[in-house]
DNA sequence: AACAGTTTTTTGAATACTCATTCAAGTTTT
DNA sequence: AAAACTTGAATGAGTATTCAAAAAACTGTT
Protein backbone atom coordinates (compact mmCIF):
# COMPACT_ATOMS: atom_id res chain seq x y z
CA UNK A 1 0.00 0.00 0.00
CA UNK A 2 0.96 3.82 -0.49
CA UNK A 3 0.74 4.22 2.90
CA UNK A 4 3.49 2.14 3.72
CA UNK A 5 5.62 3.03 0.88
CA UNK A 6 5.67 6.72 1.75
CA UNK A 7 6.32 6.15 5.15
CA UNK A 8 9.17 3.80 4.45
CA UNK A 9 10.87 5.92 1.75
CA UNK A 10 11.39 8.77 4.22
CA UNK A 11 12.81 6.19 6.62
CA UNK A 12 15.23 5.56 4.24
CA UNK A 13 15.80 8.93 3.07
CA UNK A 14 16.56 10.26 6.51
CA UNK A 15 18.88 7.23 7.61
CA UNK A 16 20.96 8.20 4.73
CA UNK A 17 20.64 11.81 5.29
CA UNK A 18 21.83 10.61 9.14
CA UNK A 19 25.03 8.63 8.09
CA UNK A 20 26.27 11.35 6.00
CA UNK A 21 25.55 14.09 8.26
CA UNK A 22 26.77 12.27 11.27
CA UNK A 23 29.76 11.24 9.73
CA UNK A 24 30.32 14.87 8.82
CA UNK A 25 29.74 16.56 12.01
CA UNK A 26 29.92 14.09 14.86
CA UNK A 27 27.25 12.58 16.60
CA UNK A 28 26.99 15.09 20.12
CA UNK A 29 27.41 17.93 17.96
CA UNK A 30 25.48 17.30 14.71
CA UNK A 31 21.89 19.00 15.02
CA UNK A 32 18.54 18.02 13.98
CA UNK A 33 18.50 21.30 11.66
CA UNK A 34 21.62 19.98 9.94
CA UNK A 35 20.20 16.17 9.28
CA UNK A 36 17.42 17.26 8.14
CA UNK A 37 18.87 20.23 5.58
CA UNK A 38 21.21 16.87 4.62
CA UNK A 39 17.56 15.60 3.90
CA UNK A 40 15.89 18.41 2.04
CA UNK A 41 13.65 17.95 4.89
CA UNK A 42 13.02 19.47 7.94
CA UNK A 43 13.79 18.86 11.85
CA UNK A 44 10.34 18.46 12.84
CA UNK A 45 9.78 15.75 9.98
CA UNK A 46 12.26 13.94 12.03
CA UNK A 47 10.49 14.28 15.26
CA UNK A 48 7.21 12.67 13.47
CA UNK A 49 9.15 9.61 12.11
CA UNK A 50 11.52 9.09 14.82
CA UNK A 51 10.23 10.83 17.59
CA UNK A 52 13.46 11.74 18.73
CA UNK A 53 17.46 11.90 18.30
CA UNK A 54 18.28 9.10 19.90
CA UNK A 55 15.30 7.23 18.11
CA UNK A 56 16.67 8.66 14.97
CA UNK A 57 20.31 7.02 15.81
CA UNK A 58 18.55 3.72 16.80
CA UNK A 59 16.73 3.58 13.92
CA UNK A 60 19.93 4.12 11.52
CA UNK A 61 21.62 1.53 13.70
CA UNK A 62 19.12 -0.88 13.22
CA UNK A 63 19.45 -0.48 9.38
CA UNK A 64 23.45 -0.79 9.34
CA UNK A 65 23.36 -4.17 11.61
CA UNK A 66 20.77 -5.47 9.19
CA UNK A 67 22.99 -4.31 6.17
CA UNK A 68 25.58 -6.41 7.88
CA UNK A 69 23.70 -9.52 8.22
CA UNK A 70 22.46 -9.49 4.66
CA UNK A 71 26.15 -9.28 3.68
CA UNK A 72 27.14 -12.25 5.91
CA UNK A 73 24.54 -14.49 4.97
CA UNK A 74 24.91 -14.11 1.38
CA UNK A 75 28.55 -15.08 2.05
CA UNK A 76 27.60 -18.01 3.78
CA UNK A 77 25.17 -19.06 1.05
CA UNK A 78 28.07 -19.38 -1.09
CA UNK A 79 31.10 -20.85 1.46
CA UNK A 80 31.58 -24.75 1.15
CA UNK A 81 34.42 -25.19 4.22
CA UNK A 82 34.59 -23.73 7.57
CA UNK A 83 37.49 -21.72 6.14
CA UNK A 84 35.51 -20.42 3.15
CA UNK A 85 33.10 -19.28 5.82
CA UNK A 86 35.25 -17.81 8.12
CA UNK A 87 36.39 -15.47 5.08
CA UNK A 88 33.07 -14.89 4.17
CA UNK A 89 32.49 -13.53 7.79
CA UNK A 90 35.26 -11.48 7.41
CA UNK A 91 34.58 -10.40 3.86
CA UNK A 92 31.05 -9.05 4.92
CA UNK A 93 32.56 -6.69 7.60
CA UNK A 94 34.36 -5.21 4.54
CA UNK A 95 32.08 -5.31 2.03
CA UNK A 96 31.71 -2.92 -0.51
CA UNK A 97 28.64 -1.51 0.39
CA UNK A 98 29.45 -1.23 3.89
CA UNK A 99 32.83 -0.26 4.17
CA UNK A 100 32.83 3.07 4.06
CA UNK A 101 34.26 6.18 5.31
CA UNK A 102 30.82 7.27 6.55
CA UNK A 103 30.09 3.83 8.03
CA UNK A 104 32.41 3.35 9.66
CA UNK A 105 31.99 7.04 11.18
CA UNK A 106 28.51 5.90 12.69
CA UNK A 107 29.71 2.59 13.68
CA UNK A 108 32.73 4.33 15.47
CA UNK A 109 30.07 7.24 17.02
CA UNK A 110 27.73 3.96 18.00
CA UNK A 111 30.87 2.28 19.75
CA UNK A 112 31.16 6.12 21.57
CA UNK A 113 27.81 6.35 22.70
CA UNK A 114 26.23 2.44 23.28
CA UNK A 115 27.61 2.70 26.72
CA UNK A 116 25.58 5.81 27.62
CA UNK A 117 22.04 4.54 26.30
CA UNK A 118 20.40 1.09 27.11
CA UNK A 119 18.53 1.10 23.29
CA UNK A 120 21.87 1.65 21.73
CA UNK A 121 23.78 -1.20 24.27
CA UNK A 122 21.65 -3.46 24.08
CA UNK A 123 21.86 -3.56 19.87
CA UNK A 124 25.68 -3.90 20.52
CA UNK A 125 25.08 -6.78 22.33
CA UNK A 126 23.28 -8.28 20.30
CA UNK A 127 25.09 -8.04 17.20
CA UNK A 128 28.79 -8.98 18.78
CA UNK A 129 27.04 -12.18 19.88
CA UNK A 130 25.86 -13.19 16.45
CA UNK A 131 29.57 -12.31 15.08
CA UNK A 132 31.04 -13.99 18.08
CA UNK A 133 28.96 -17.54 17.52
CA UNK A 134 29.45 -17.66 13.53
CA UNK A 135 33.39 -17.08 14.24
CA UNK A 136 33.48 -19.45 16.96
CA UNK A 137 31.53 -22.26 15.26
CA UNK A 138 34.20 -21.94 12.22
CA UNK A 139 37.38 -21.76 14.72
CA UNK A 140 36.31 -25.08 16.34
CA UNK A 141 36.49 -27.22 12.86
CA UNK A 142 39.96 -25.28 12.39
CA UNK A 143 41.96 -25.08 15.41
CA UNK A 144 42.61 -27.30 18.61
CA UNK A 145 40.22 -26.38 21.04
CA UNK A 146 42.50 -24.80 23.23
CA UNK A 147 43.29 -21.99 20.51
CA UNK A 148 40.35 -21.40 19.19
CA UNK A 149 39.22 -18.53 22.23
CA UNK A 150 42.25 -16.95 21.49
CA UNK A 151 42.10 -16.95 17.83
CA UNK A 152 38.45 -15.91 18.02
CA UNK A 153 39.40 -12.77 20.28
CA UNK A 154 42.49 -12.21 17.42
CA UNK A 155 39.67 -12.19 14.85
CA UNK A 156 37.39 -10.07 16.15
CA UNK A 157 39.18 -7.41 17.81
CA UNK A 158 40.82 -7.24 14.66
CA UNK A 159 37.71 -6.40 13.03
CA UNK A 160 36.64 -3.67 15.48
CA UNK A 161 40.38 -2.28 15.25
CA UNK A 162 40.00 -1.86 11.18
CA UNK A 163 36.97 -0.26 11.41
CA UNK A 164 38.00 2.22 14.07
CA UNK A 165 41.18 2.90 11.85
CA UNK A 166 39.11 3.07 9.21
CA UNK A 167 36.82 6.58 10.83
CA UNK A 168 39.76 8.11 10.97
CA UNK A 169 40.47 7.81 7.47
CA UNK A 170 40.42 10.97 4.93
CA UNK A 171 40.40 9.40 1.90
CA UNK A 172 38.28 7.00 0.12
CA UNK A 173 38.72 3.46 0.99
CA UNK A 174 39.12 -0.02 -0.49
CA UNK A 175 37.07 -2.51 0.68
CA UNK A 176 38.72 -5.29 -1.80
CA UNK A 177 41.99 -4.50 -0.35
CA UNK A 178 40.55 -4.68 3.02
CA UNK A 179 39.48 -8.39 2.26
CA UNK A 180 42.25 -9.30 1.40
CA UNK A 181 44.18 -8.33 4.22
CA UNK A 182 41.86 -9.71 6.83
CA UNK A 183 42.13 -12.95 4.54
CA UNK A 184 46.21 -12.91 5.11
CA UNK A 185 45.22 -12.48 8.59
CA UNK A 186 43.04 -15.15 9.38
CA UNK A 187 45.69 -17.40 7.64
CA UNK A 188 48.72 -16.41 9.67
CA UNK A 189 45.98 -17.47 12.66
CA UNK A 190 45.24 -20.44 11.01
CA UNK A 191 47.67 -21.80 8.98
CA UNK B 1 58.85 26.65 43.10
CA UNK B 2 55.33 26.55 44.48
CA UNK B 3 54.35 28.84 41.81
CA UNK B 4 54.36 25.83 39.10
CA UNK B 5 53.42 23.01 41.75
CA UNK B 6 50.11 24.44 42.99
CA UNK B 7 49.30 24.67 38.88
CA UNK B 8 50.28 21.08 38.75
CA UNK B 9 48.34 19.80 41.65
CA UNK B 10 45.09 21.66 40.11
CA UNK B 11 46.15 19.82 36.73
CA UNK B 12 46.14 16.57 37.92
CA UNK B 13 43.10 16.78 39.72
CA UNK B 14 41.70 18.31 36.98
CA UNK B 15 42.22 15.36 34.58
CA UNK B 16 41.93 12.66 37.14
CA UNK B 17 38.37 14.37 37.51
CA UNK B 18 38.03 14.59 33.72
CA UNK B 19 38.59 10.88 33.36
CA UNK B 20 35.66 9.54 36.02
CA UNK B 21 33.44 12.46 35.31
CA UNK B 22 33.75 11.53 30.85
CA UNK B 23 34.09 8.16 31.66
CA UNK B 24 30.27 8.26 33.65
CA UNK B 25 28.79 10.24 30.99
CA UNK B 26 30.50 10.91 27.73
CA UNK B 27 32.32 13.37 26.56
CA UNK B 28 29.85 14.97 24.65
CA UNK B 29 27.21 15.19 26.91
CA UNK B 30 28.67 15.87 30.44
CA UNK B 31 29.08 19.40 31.35
CA UNK B 32 32.14 21.87 32.65
CA UNK B 33 30.06 21.68 35.96
CA UNK B 34 29.91 18.02 36.42
CA UNK B 35 33.52 17.69 36.26
CA UNK B 36 34.36 20.42 38.00
CA UNK B 37 32.10 19.19 40.65
CA UNK B 38 33.77 15.40 40.38
CA UNK B 39 37.16 17.29 41.30
CA UNK B 40 35.07 19.29 44.02
CA UNK B 41 35.85 22.97 41.89
CA UNK B 42 34.54 25.41 39.94
CA UNK B 43 34.04 25.02 36.38
CA UNK B 44 35.23 28.24 36.11
CA UNK B 45 38.35 27.02 37.50
CA UNK B 46 38.48 24.64 34.67
CA UNK B 47 38.61 27.38 32.25
CA UNK B 48 41.42 29.66 33.63
CA UNK B 49 43.75 26.42 33.95
CA UNK B 50 42.52 24.65 30.62
CA UNK B 51 41.27 27.70 28.87
CA UNK B 52 38.23 25.51 27.15
CA UNK B 53 36.71 22.17 27.11
CA UNK B 54 38.24 20.94 24.27
CA UNK B 55 41.93 22.47 26.14
CA UNK B 56 40.73 20.20 28.83
CA UNK B 57 40.13 17.22 26.59
CA UNK B 58 43.43 17.67 24.94
CA UNK B 59 45.52 17.84 28.39
CA UNK B 60 43.87 14.73 29.49
CA UNK B 61 44.82 12.72 26.13
CA UNK B 62 47.81 14.09 26.71
CA UNK B 63 48.19 12.71 29.89
CA UNK B 64 47.21 9.35 29.24
CA UNK B 65 49.98 9.14 26.23
CA UNK B 66 52.44 10.25 28.23
CA UNK B 67 51.62 7.54 30.79
CA UNK B 68 51.44 4.98 27.92
CA UNK B 69 55.09 5.73 26.68
CA UNK B 70 56.43 5.71 29.81
CA UNK B 71 54.72 2.13 30.77
CA UNK B 72 56.19 0.64 26.96
CA UNK B 73 59.64 2.52 28.13
CA UNK B 74 59.47 0.91 31.42
CA UNK B 75 58.75 -2.34 29.38
CA UNK B 76 61.42 -2.56 27.13
CA UNK B 77 64.29 -1.56 29.59
CA UNK B 78 64.06 -4.94 30.97
CA UNK B 79 63.33 -6.47 27.59
CA UNK B 80 66.10 -8.88 26.08
CA UNK B 81 64.76 -10.08 22.39
CA UNK B 82 62.35 -8.84 20.23
CA UNK B 83 59.66 -11.23 21.30
CA UNK B 84 60.20 -9.59 24.80
CA UNK B 85 59.95 -6.40 23.18
CA UNK B 86 56.55 -7.05 21.56
CA UNK B 87 55.46 -8.47 24.69
CA UNK B 88 56.22 -5.60 26.34
CA UNK B 89 54.29 -3.59 23.81
CA UNK B 90 51.43 -5.30 24.34
CA UNK B 91 51.94 -5.20 28.15
CA UNK B 92 51.98 -1.32 28.15
CA UNK B 93 48.63 -1.05 26.33
CA UNK B 94 47.11 -3.11 29.11
CA UNK B 95 49.12 -2.25 32.51
CA UNK B 96 47.44 -2.26 35.74
CA UNK B 97 47.67 1.21 35.58
CA UNK B 98 46.16 1.71 32.27
CA UNK B 99 43.79 -1.10 31.62
CA UNK B 100 40.90 0.33 33.64
CA UNK B 101 36.85 0.89 31.81
CA UNK B 102 37.33 5.01 32.97
CA UNK B 103 40.31 4.97 31.13
CA UNK B 104 39.26 3.33 27.83
CA UNK B 105 36.23 4.91 28.14
CA UNK B 106 38.27 8.07 27.33
CA UNK B 107 40.01 6.54 24.33
CA UNK B 108 36.66 5.96 23.25
CA UNK B 109 35.67 9.09 23.51
CA UNK B 110 38.91 10.39 22.20
CA UNK B 111 38.48 8.48 19.01
CA UNK B 112 35.45 9.38 18.28
CA UNK B 113 36.16 12.79 18.65
CA UNK B 114 39.71 12.84 16.91
CA UNK B 115 37.96 13.34 13.54
CA UNK B 116 36.27 16.64 14.67
CA UNK B 117 38.96 18.27 15.76
CA UNK B 118 42.70 19.53 14.88
CA UNK B 119 44.29 18.99 17.99
CA UNK B 120 43.10 15.61 19.06
CA UNK B 121 43.96 13.99 15.38
CA UNK B 122 47.21 15.22 15.61
CA UNK B 123 47.30 13.42 19.09
CA UNK B 124 45.94 10.67 17.29
CA UNK B 125 48.16 10.46 14.51
CA UNK B 126 51.40 10.73 16.63
CA UNK B 127 50.80 8.48 19.16
CA UNK B 128 49.62 5.93 16.33
CA UNK B 129 52.72 5.80 14.33
CA UNK B 130 54.76 5.35 17.54
CA UNK B 131 52.91 2.58 18.32
CA UNK B 132 53.04 1.28 15.18
CA UNK B 133 57.15 1.64 14.22
CA UNK B 134 57.72 0.20 17.63
CA UNK B 135 55.72 -3.20 16.46
CA UNK B 136 57.55 -3.28 13.15
CA UNK B 137 60.82 -2.74 14.35
CA UNK B 138 60.21 -6.37 16.34
CA UNK B 139 58.61 -8.16 13.64
CA UNK B 140 60.66 -7.51 11.30
CA UNK B 141 63.38 -9.69 13.75
CA UNK B 142 60.94 -12.05 14.56
CA UNK B 143 58.86 -12.77 10.65
CA UNK B 144 60.10 -13.60 7.28
CA UNK B 145 59.33 -9.75 5.55
CA UNK B 146 56.20 -10.51 3.49
CA UNK B 147 54.49 -11.29 6.61
CA UNK B 148 55.61 -8.67 8.99
CA UNK B 149 52.95 -5.73 7.34
CA UNK B 150 49.91 -8.49 8.13
CA UNK B 151 51.17 -9.40 11.51
CA UNK B 152 51.81 -5.35 12.47
CA UNK B 153 47.89 -5.37 11.24
CA UNK B 154 46.79 -8.10 13.22
CA UNK B 155 48.28 -6.79 16.82
CA UNK B 156 47.98 -2.86 16.49
CA UNK B 157 44.03 -3.87 15.42
CA UNK B 158 44.26 -6.45 18.16
CA UNK B 159 45.17 -3.79 20.64
CA UNK B 160 42.45 -0.98 19.43
CA UNK B 161 39.90 -3.64 19.52
CA UNK B 162 40.25 -4.88 23.00
CA UNK B 163 39.88 -1.53 24.12
CA UNK B 164 37.22 -0.39 22.32
CA UNK B 165 35.43 -3.81 24.14
CA UNK B 166 36.53 -2.62 27.14
CA UNK B 167 35.19 0.58 26.96
CA UNK B 168 31.42 -1.26 26.89
CA UNK B 169 32.00 -3.32 29.86
CA UNK B 170 30.32 -3.19 33.23
CA UNK B 171 32.67 -4.99 35.12
CA UNK B 172 36.22 -4.17 36.04
CA UNK B 173 38.76 -5.03 34.04
CA UNK B 174 41.39 -7.49 34.88
CA UNK B 175 44.90 -6.51 33.32
CA UNK B 176 46.48 -9.73 33.94
CA UNK B 177 44.58 -11.58 32.19
CA UNK B 178 44.51 -9.12 29.32
CA UNK B 179 48.29 -9.59 28.85
CA UNK B 180 48.32 -13.22 29.03
CA UNK B 181 45.76 -12.92 26.22
CA UNK B 182 48.30 -10.78 24.53
CA UNK B 183 50.68 -13.09 24.95
CA UNK B 184 48.57 -15.84 23.15
CA UNK B 185 47.60 -13.59 20.33
CA UNK B 186 51.13 -12.86 19.81
CA UNK B 187 52.37 -16.46 20.08
CA UNK B 188 49.31 -17.44 17.61
CA UNK B 189 50.49 -14.57 15.26
CA UNK B 190 54.26 -15.38 15.53
CA UNK B 191 54.83 -19.39 16.12
C1' DA C 1 -13.85 12.53 -13.51
C1' DA C 2 -14.98 15.61 -10.05
C1' DC C 3 -15.88 16.41 -5.33
C1' DA C 4 -16.13 16.69 -0.35
C1' DG C 5 -14.40 14.43 3.67
C1' DT C 6 -10.72 12.13 6.01
C1' DT C 7 -6.15 10.90 7.05
C1' DT C 8 -1.35 11.51 6.55
C1' DT C 9 2.48 14.41 5.97
C1' DT C 10 5.02 18.74 6.37
C1' DT C 11 6.90 22.72 8.51
C1' DG C 12 7.61 27.63 10.57
C1' DA C 13 7.57 29.38 14.69
C1' DA C 14 7.29 29.11 19.63
C1' DT C 15 8.82 26.81 23.76
C1' DA C 16 11.63 25.71 27.25
C1' DC C 17 15.29 24.64 28.21
C1' DT C 18 21.01 23.70 28.70
C1' DC C 19 25.72 25.03 28.88
C1' DA C 20 30.52 26.95 27.80
C1' DT C 21 32.64 30.97 28.67
C1' DT C 22 33.50 35.51 30.77
C1' DC C 23 34.24 38.68 34.34
C1' DA C 24 34.32 41.32 38.39
C1' DA C 25 34.96 40.81 42.89
C1' DG C 26 36.81 38.39 46.50
C1' DT C 27 40.45 35.05 48.80
C1' DT C 28 44.80 33.00 49.43
C1' DT C 29 49.63 32.71 48.72
C1' DT C 30 54.12 34.72 48.00
C1' DA D 1 51.61 45.00 48.26
C1' DA D 2 51.57 42.09 44.36
C1' DA D 3 50.60 37.96 42.12
C1' DA D 4 48.16 33.87 41.72
C1' DC D 5 44.05 31.60 42.41
C1' DT D 6 38.89 30.91 42.97
C1' DT D 7 34.09 31.35 42.06
C1' DG D 8 28.99 33.09 41.83
C1' DA D 9 26.49 35.09 38.77
C1' DA D 10 25.71 37.04 34.28
C1' DT D 11 26.03 36.49 29.36
C1' DG D 12 24.95 34.94 25.10
C1' DA D 13 24.58 31.48 21.93
C1' DG D 14 22.44 27.33 20.68
C1' DT D 15 19.11 23.32 20.34
C1' DA D 16 15.70 19.28 20.79
C1' DT D 17 11.06 19.04 20.85
C1' DT D 18 6.24 20.53 20.49
C1' DC D 19 2.34 22.33 18.21
C1' DA D 20 -1.02 24.46 15.40
C1' DA D 21 -2.09 25.06 11.03
C1' DA D 22 -1.40 24.29 6.15
C1' DA D 23 -0.55 21.15 2.26
C1' DA D 24 -0.81 16.83 0.09
C1' DA D 25 -2.40 12.30 -0.52
C1' DC D 26 -5.96 9.31 -0.31
C1' DT D 27 -11.11 7.58 0.17
C1' DG D 28 -15.48 6.42 -1.37
C1' DT D 29 -19.34 8.43 -3.81
C1' DT D 30 -21.74 10.19 -7.42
Amino acid sequence: MSRKRIRDIRNEELIEATIVAVHKRGYGVVTMAEIAQEAGASAASINYYFGSKEGLMEATMLHLLAKLRRAMSAGYATARTPRERLYAVMDANFADGLFTVPQCSIWMQFWANAPYSQRLSRLHRINRARVRSHVLAELRALLPSDQVETARQALQCYMDGVWLQAAQSEDVLNPENARAAAHRVVDLVIP
